[in-house]
Parts: structure tokens; sequence; C-alpha cells
DNA sequence: TTTACTCGTTTATTATATTTAACACTTAGA
DNA sequence: TCTAAGTGTTAAATATAATAAACGAGTAAA
């Protein structure tokens, strides 16, 4: 028995020590998280549905939340398990995205989803975009550096550059250079998806 | 104020039903895991240093345990909290490799449709690519200068980044530096299809 | 100054996770 | 047959996490 015991003790420690993310600060990282976001503790609280209490007493690392509360806390901000704890690994650079993941650009009737979250430094932006019916990007043309391209996945796209202007459907692409005045509208009854593609990002 | 309310009502309805690892089972995964590892739950349990109740208690998910005890748990087979929720997004599906299914990069399996004829001077390409079942992009790995990104439209695609893996399901995007070693492959039933992008022009 | 908000923290209470100790069942061996 | 040790599960006791409500400080506007 005093063996056992003694043996549990040292496993424990073995085990403790190597396999443990040791040093994992989880209060540390949630707050790093909540304030990357710009949220204050009980805005979080309240996006997650908890009380604001349980934000700081985590942050402190003064309770171990159950895994159920850190999913609803990373439900508020939004983050997966997964990704919460793959940041531990290694700082590596977030590669995968899934399509929550996305960063909502502008809501409404049209609907930018991002990939990728900060793209200061990058060449490429990819978007995925919705745009309700009789939705446009509006009056005026819009106009910036750099080439532009998209694919229609679903829907009727009307895509003016310049004096030409084409109805695109499933399938159908375009390309341009973005000094061109260029404008879209979905001029269907359902809703229009198209992933598009720029260099450099254009915002 | 109320505008601030009502979004964030809406935040939290889109964040509750996006982003939670939904039909993430992590009792029966911990059980899994135990049984894979040849352990009783008292085993476990005396290796982990906790209690055999709880072993018990948490695989049948009567009750959330608090991450610190997780940790301990994990520790018992041993196990990061990091490699446990990233088997969450590893395949779990069978990737099935027919033996006669040599990689074609040209035409038959995988078909690339680019958005433009001739990119000589430009900047961005852009792909839209099927992948037949078991399609993948070969052996050896892709690295080229640039970037690159991509959105999901359909089927299960998975997509290996430097040692990072993941299968990506329609809405769900990537966006790497194309110089670290990449690959492609549907490991699905149904064809792949996605949209690609890639700064500058790879080929 | 006052008022009215925000912020992060703390306290007392409630809810729940965890432990200890038992239960019912199975298997192996004397 | 009877133990003795194994399995997973459960009940009651205890430790701890989570809540609601308050605190003290900071900021901005009247």
């Amino acid at each position: 028995m005093a063996d056992a015991a003694e043996s549990e003790k040292i496993l424990n420690k073995i085990n403790g020590e190597g396999v443990s993310d040791d040093d994992f600060d989880l209060g540390q990282r949630l707050r790093s998280l909540r304030e990357l976001h710009n949220l204050s503790q009980r805005q979080l609280a309240k996006r997650a549905g908890v009380s604001n209490a349980v934000i700081s007493l985590i942050e402190q690392n003064r309770t171990s939340p159950s895994v159920g509360m850190l999913k609803k806390v990373l439900g508020g901000i939004p983050m997966s398990m997964t990704d919460f704890f793959a940041l531990d690994v290694a700082p590596r650079e977030k590669v995968f995205f899934r399509s929550d993941e996305l960063t909502e650009i502008a809501g409404g009737k049209i609907s930018f989803r991002q990939v990728g979250r900060d793209l200061t430094g990058k060449a490429l932006q990819i978007l995925r975009e919705r745009y309700q019916p009789g939705a446009d990007t509006g009056d005026t043309m819009l106009r910036h550096e750099g080439e532009e391209s998209g694919v229609v996945i679903r829907g009727r796209f009307e895509v003016t550059v310049g004096e030409q202007r084409r109805v695109l459907g499933p399938g159908d692409a375009f390309y341009f250079d973005s000094r061109i005045p260029h404008r879209f509208r979905n001029i269907g009854e359902e809703e229009v998806e198209v992933v598009t593609a720029c260099t450099p990002p254009s915002f």
C-alpha cells in the first residue's frame, strides 16, 4: 500500500510534468483572447450567457472552469475548444478556418466573410460573399489598386466593369484590374453566393 | 443601447449555433481513448491520481469535468489537452485509397479550371478546382512562392500544410504561405469542388 | 461638484463537480 | 462451493465551481 501510494505520486509527477501542457496559462490566454477582440468581461459574459464574475475568476486562474463552462465562454468570442488548445502547441500561423470562423466584414443585405482575420502584411484577400436579392455595392463604382477575380457559386450575379456589363451564373467567373470602376448586383430572386479574391487586400 | 442589445442577441445566436463543437462527445472520446490503451477505469484513475468514480461519471457525460480534472485524467493516458481536442478535427472518416489510382495532375481525377487565359504579368490566379473521390495532388508536397487561399464549396477536402492536417467541408477555408509544403486530397465519396486563389500565379 | 455610466474585482450563496465508500456483477482459482 | 480480486456504477458527503449582488475605481458629461 505504501509502495503503491508512493509510486502513484511518482507516476503522477512524471505524467503531470511530462505530458501536460505544463506552463499553459489558461487564464492569461482567455484574457489575451478577449482583449484581442476588444470585449470587456461583461460583454463577453453576456455573449456567452454566463456571469461576468466567472470570466474574472477564470482569467485570474482562481477557478478551473468546467469544460462546459469554458466551451460556453469561448462560444462568445467565438472560438472552438480545439483552436483554443491548439494555440498551445506552437504559435503557428492559423491555416484552417471553419465556415463560421470566417470574419464577417459587412452584414445586412451583403455579407462579406473573409478568410483570415488580419491581413496586414498579406498579399492575398479571399472572401466568400453573399448578396440578398436586389442587393448591390452602391451607386458609386468601386476603384482600388490591384487585381480582382471571382467565381459565382449560386444565383444570378450582375457584374459591371468599366463599360462592360454581364450577368453571371453558377460556374461563371470574372477577372479584372481593380482600378477600373466596378460594381456588383444580385439581379435574381435567390441569394447570390460568390467567392472572390483580391490582391493586394483592398480593405 | 437597444441596438447593442439586439446585435448582441443576434451574435449570441450566431455564435451559439455556429461555433460550438456540436456533437463532440467528451465522455465517449475519453472512453475510447482509455479502452484503446487497455486501461480499466480504476487503473486510469490511479495513474491520473483521481478517484475512479469521476472517470465513470465523465465517460457517461454525467459531469462536465473542470479542465484541471480533465488535464489530470489525460495525464494518466498520457495525452495532452491539445491532442485530445485536436482529435475533434482529425479525419474520423475513412481515408480510402485505390491502389490503381496513381496521381495524375492533368485532366483526369483533378480538374483545374483557371479564371483567365494567360496570367503572365498578372498578380492573381484564381481557380475552380474539382477533385474526384480519392484524388490528391501527389506524393511530393507542393512548394512555391506566394500565398494561397481557398474556400470549399462541396465535399470533404483534406488539406495538409506543413505538419498540420485538417478535413474541411463546405464553407470552410484555408490560407497559408505557399512556401510551406502542402498537399490536397478528396477523402470523401462525392466530388470536391473548391475555389482557390494564389498570388502570384504558381503555374 | 454631481450623476450616470463603465470597468475589473470580491463576497456570500447556490449549484455542481469530486471523493469516499459502498453496490451488483463477472472471472479465476482453491 | 467459496473466496478474492476484477469490472463499471451509484449514494451521500465534501470540496469547488458558478451565480447574483455588491464594491471601489475610472471616465465623461452636465
